[in-house]
DNA sequence: ACCCAGGGTCATA
DNA sequence: TATGACCATGGG
């Protein structure tokens, strides 16, 4: 997988799509939130999660890490999960006032930070990566499951690569720009929406000109 | 009715 | 290290 290649995409899904402006939050600790709450979960579930949040009170470290976790489960209830988010949340939040909140977390660099949050109950890769590059601005590449299915669309083999390595790979080919990654990673998600989503789709696609399946699929 | 969504943890082999 | 079970709501 080139840099070149990665570049075609990369090109090819904005403009087709446009500027997604990522991350959709208000404020760096809502959008730590909104990363826990759409693990794994349809984003119009997480809005209404975090609207239900906003109306308890909850959307802020201390009064989220105090209420009684039924309560914080009550509240994400439309986020799917709840009981295991709840917890998650909390874990979380206790991390992040116990390191005195954004500002102190801010001076960390980004390899001590990543593990840090990977070390947080029910913070994975993929959430850890979220956070570094959306709240903190460090160029990391996320990697998920729609990453995997588009490169794989375009012809290259990336099934057996683990999280890591095609993390790697993308911060090896191209620069470490944290404007390219936030709009890369949120155009991926974007296309999935409506692309590539079942086998096909093809039709229209816009990577149809560089999708090796486009022939063969559809 | 079935499938999936902007994943991660834990138990098991 | 590598699977499988589990978590749960809401839209297509």
């Amino acid at each position: 997988m080139s840099a070149p290649a990665l570049r075609a995409i990369f090109d090819r899904l904005l403009a087709a799509h446009g500027p997604q402006g990522w991350w959709p939050a208000d404020g760096h600790f809502e959008m730590m939130v909104g990363a826990v709450l759409t693990q794994n979960t349809a984003w119009t579930n997480v809005e209404r999660a975090i609207l239900r949040l906003a109306d308890a009170g909850l959307l802020e470290p201390r009064p989220l890490l105090d209420a009684p976790v039924e309560r914080l489960a009550e509240a994400i209830r439309p986020a799917g999960y709840f009981n295991v988010k709840a917890r998650r949340l909390q874990a979380f939040t206790r991390w992040y006032i116990d390191a005195g909140g954004f500002e102190p977390l801010a001076r960390v660099d980004t390899g001590t930070l990543r593990s840090r949050l990977l070390a947080v109950h029910g913070i994975g890769p993929e959430t850890a990566d979220d956070i570094l590059l959306y709240a903190f601005e460090r160029p990391v590449f996320v990697i998920d499951a729609y990453t995997r299915r588009i490169i794989g669309r375009v012809g290259h083999d990336v099934e057996g690569l683990a999280y890591e390595a095609l993390r790697a790979l993308f911060e090896r080919e191209l620069p470490a720009d944290v404007a390219l990654f936030n709009e890369y990673h949120a155009l991926i998600v974007r296309h999935a929406k409506t692309h590539c989503r079942k086998r096909p789709v093809c039709a229209g696609c816009p990577l149809e000109a560089i999708c090796e399946s486009a022939g063969t699929l559809g």
